[in-house]
DNA sequence: GTTCCTGCAAAAGCTTTGCAGAAGA
DNA sequence: TCTTCTGCAAAGCTTTTGCAGGAAC
């Protein structure tokens, strides 16, 4: 918990309960939420949290890059507790989404000549093992 | 212009002019536009043409699989006059949005065990040639 | 004591829906 | 002729903004 304070501290953020309270779910839940799922589950334990300081929270987490922000779908927008570069495969009949490790040297191989790499998003979508029967 | 209409009509849907009208310009003009932006640039040569039909057509057209919807930035949802799979490298400079060839089942073997891929999408962010300097 | 953050309400922006009239097959 | 599509207006949703009170430093 210290950790997550000092993350938030040397962005030259002030450390605040709500803070510290969306940054530690999103950490332990690697489940791409919405703002309005991180706020439904924090409802419970904080009941004074506003869905605005769920999205100020989240945008001023990723824009220090402490956590991620994903397009998946269309519709929304999703939350990764985990900033590092790594893919996202959603499958199509259960709607999971499930984390796997890429190779972005061998992806920024691919790119246009001249072109350098500073993030990376691979979406993938198909049939996980169980769905696949 | 043929092949166009002979596309639309083979997934069963009726010809209009709208729709070869959205669908040819998404085709001739690889720029990763939204809805707003199409419907902008066909306005002047069909001043009836609605905001809604261009939604509405876009839909239809990704539902159908002859054109794909990207997710390149979190406000708006954009559309790709090409389905098939290929990468999108976003300039942090410039803005620029450009293609690239990726290696898919390269991409594929990076996949947690026994999940088939059917669609993907890779977005890289970065600098462009000419913002690099 | 300052400065920054929170939370409410309202606004903004993109996208969808309902429905009557028009167009395609 | 029958079904599908279009276009208008309005609604729906997610996300942002403005501002007063409160918390962090």
């Amino acid at each position: 918990m210290k950790d997550l304070e000092q993350d938030i501290r040397s962005c030259g953020l002030r450390v605040t309960k709500q803070r510290i309270a969306v940054y530690d779910w999103l950490r332990r839940h690697p489940v791409h939420p919405t703002a309005d799922r991180i706020w439904s589950a924090l409802l419970p334990d904080y009941p004074d949290l506003s869905l605005t300081t769920v999205y100020n929270t989240v945008n001023v987490l990723a824009a220090h890059g402490l956590i991620r922000t994903l397009n998946i779908r269309s519709e929304e927008q999703r939350f990764d507790g985990n900033p590092a570069d790594h893919g996202h495969f959603s499958c199509r009949g259960c709607g999971a989404v499930l984390d796997f490790d890429i190779d972005v040297p061998r992806i920024a191989s691919m790119l246009p000549q001249g072109c350098t790499a500073e993030k990376c998003d691979v979406f993938v979508t198909g049939l996980c093992t169980a769905c696949a029967e």
